[in-house]
DNA sequence: CCGACCCTGTGCATTGATGAACGTTGCGTG
DNA sequence: CACGCAACGTTCATCAATGCACAGGGTCGG
């Protein structure tokens, strides 16, 4: 059902809004940079739709009636209200404020946090949301405004992806293990030992696939959905395991079990969807995080 | 100058408010009755001029982002306003309130004021404004809603002309006068005696016009430009006048000179502008001021 | 009283917006 | 894994909205 009268076309509101304002067709048809039969168009088809005159015809131009001035000072508002808008926007895409949403694997999080606090600091408009979490955050779907995703390079079409840096990753295992296990002499004799790893068959990290092809799966003994959790296993003793080679700062009662190999490092991308990438608030965010992360290489 | 970004179009407004509701282009296109095509013409047009991204594209259809809910929000609180507005005007037309501005000359007060009153009663919604003066009050400009005008019947293109009612006149004068100077005999008597008249030289109404062929000008010894004060003038003999008939009933210390003739009764005619005709308003007062003075003229 | 100017209003040519069709992509389902 | 569905996105033909030109009428100033 389509109800009569109901206001279907909001230009001619704005056109018959100017006519209010200014009194003549000519002069609204001047402000609206379109020509003066339009905006008689216009007038007549409100008027048609309305059933009612908005204004009276006579040969100095248009007066509102009740209804026109009723109309005036509706469209007035609405003026007014559009022109803060389109100001609010504009700003908003140019300055560096509101929400600014970061996704990662939250095997990240401890390198990155630091980051992001650093920024924010920087810019104390922002406010910053990280997320983490089993599944993965789609850009797409506006759940955040920068990924920062690990592996091969992400190819999906509406993401701009940029290289990050590296995450080297290490075999370790904790004092304790080793106490009561021993350490594994080289790689052959990895299926000797029993496996931390993350409870994802297909996972693609290269580190995964190169433990698979060298260790059966009844070694995977303790298998976690969080990295978190799996360092705890790693620290009690579970296993050996991989995590990020900047933990072993952290944690000196992890030892890594055998060298790490250059194939295990996964190269870390900067990801975010087209429609924000030129925004300020993710150029600053880009910008910040890829110089601050070479600060801290080099020093 | 031609601000950049200022929003210029009110439809894509409305077109990215119906995107936002509904989460699909397809499904605003629907609502709007209009192609998706269409849809994404808005968007990309808007978002261009605004040089913000309203919403993020993806398979299952557009989100908005922080800009795309801003919008969302103003266009929602316009769209509530604009129905409000549609309403209260298709309202406005149909029902019986607001101002009614009734314009005459102000000869005719005396009688219409009555009739105004009940009217007023009648539609307790509805404020009565009556207009009188010197100038005549153009409906052409809005300035009234209904005048009664007398004479011959007027002509302007945009009003509607409806007859009214005679306004008969008498030529009378009071005690006072006709104490002091005497009845004229007949018609060839009138230039021995002094007359108050309306100061119009080109006044067309008939009767004076069949004054000045009858009376020279120097015997017009009492020029008023209010019909109240030439009443007054009468009374206080100041010279014959011509009243209208009805203020005979209410005045005992008026005589009627002459008898009246009928070339002198004007008509008058109720006018309306073509803009306001139809309104229920306008429709309800003009019925109802010609069924009062058909009561009264029965009665 | 008259002429110049301004504004409205309308018929006709044109442009720009719209609609239809098709292709593509992503997602869910059996 | 293949299929179907739903949604976006583009291209081309069409049509309605627009701009243009001119007529008509009213007002204002000299």
């Amino acid at each position: 059902m389509h109800r009569v009268g109901k206001l279907d076309n909001w230009d001619e509101i704005r056109t018959a809004f100017q006519v209010a304002r200014k009194g003549t067709v000519s002069g609204a048809a001047d402000a609206l940079g379109v020509h003066h039969a339009t905006v008689i168009r216009h007038i007549d088809a409100l008027e048609g739709r309305l059933g009612v005159k908005l204004f009276q015809r006579h040969a100095r131009g248009y007066t509102a009636t009740e209804a026109g001035q009723d109309l005036l000072q509706v469209a007035q508002a609405t003026d007014d209200q559009f022109t803060q808008l389109a100001g609010r926007i504009k700003g908003q895409g140019e300055g560096v404020s509101g929400d600014l949403v970061i996704t990662s694997l939250d095997m990240l999080s401890a390198m990155l946090t630091p980051a992001m606090v650093a920024f924010q600091a920087e810019h104390p408009e922002v406010r910053i949301r990280y997320r983490t979490g089993d599944r993965v955050f789609r850009l797409e779907y506006g759940e955040a405004h920068v990924a920062i995703r690990a592996g091969s390079m992400p190819e999906e079409p509406d993401n701009v992806v940029q290289p990050f840096m590296s995450q080297r990753l290490s075999l370790v295992a904790s004092e304790a293990y080793v106490a009561r296990r021993g350490l594994p002499k080289d790689v052959d004799d990895l299926p000797n030992h029993n496996f931390v790893v993350f409870d994802n068959e297909k996972s693609r990290a290269p580190f995964g696939i190169w433990l698979r092809e060298r260790v059966p799966e009844e070694r995977f003994t303790y298998r976690a959905t969080d990295n978190r959790n799996m360092l705890d296993a790693i620290l009690a003793g579970a296993g050996l395991g991989f995590v990020s080679s900047q933990l072993l700062d952290h944690h000196p009662d992890l030892i890594e079990v055998i060298p790490s190999e250059d194939s295990w490092t996964a190269p870390l991308w900067l990801v975010t969807h087209v429609d924000l990438h030129r925004t300020t608030k993710v150029q600053a965010f880009l910008k910040f995080i890829k110089a601050h992360f070479k600060t801290v290489a080099s020093s």
